[in-house]
DNA sequence: CGTATGACGAGCC
DNA sequence: AGGCTCGCCATAC
């Protein structure tokens, strides 16, 4: 890894490569953990020019409310839920993610419930 | 270098 | 609880 720091984005891009299979961080922590906190919108926007074949689990930070953040038009808003869905995040019916069971503190690895 | 933009968030109604 | 407004902030132009 780098020795400095090359800016914001890249710094969202190794916070969001950390988040285990099956959790979920939300934008405004990502920002935290970047080191930028308040900087949640920015963090929307270095995932947005992340390229299309990165590794970078992107799916797994959703917004604070627990839902998925739309954007505007596509189906990545789709893909996003099933792939949450598909690594054993529960959706409720209002198509949100309980937070209080799925989001990664950045220590614990497993989920409180299930 | 000032203005606009956006995959947000907390607060208020 | 759900919807709206305003504030934040790194980039893009």
């Amino acid at each position: 890894m780098p020795a400095v720091e090359r800016g914001f984005f890249e710094a969202v891009r190794r916070v969001v490569e950390a988040v285990p299979r099956g959790r979920v961080v939300t934008y405004g922590q990502v920002a935290q953990m970047a080191g930028r906190p308040g900087a949640a919108r920015t963090v929307g926007w270095a995932l947005h020019a992340l390229p299309c074949g990165s590794k970078v689990p992107w799916h797994r930070v959703i917004n604070a409310s627990g839902g998925i953040s739309s954007r505007g038009e596509g189906l990545s808003e789709d893909i996003q839920r099933h792939l949450l869905r598909h690594e054993g995040v529960r959706f409720d019916a209002l198509g949100r993610v309980d937070l209080d069971a799925y989001r990664w503190d950045g220590r614990r690895k497993r989920p409180r419930k299930q």
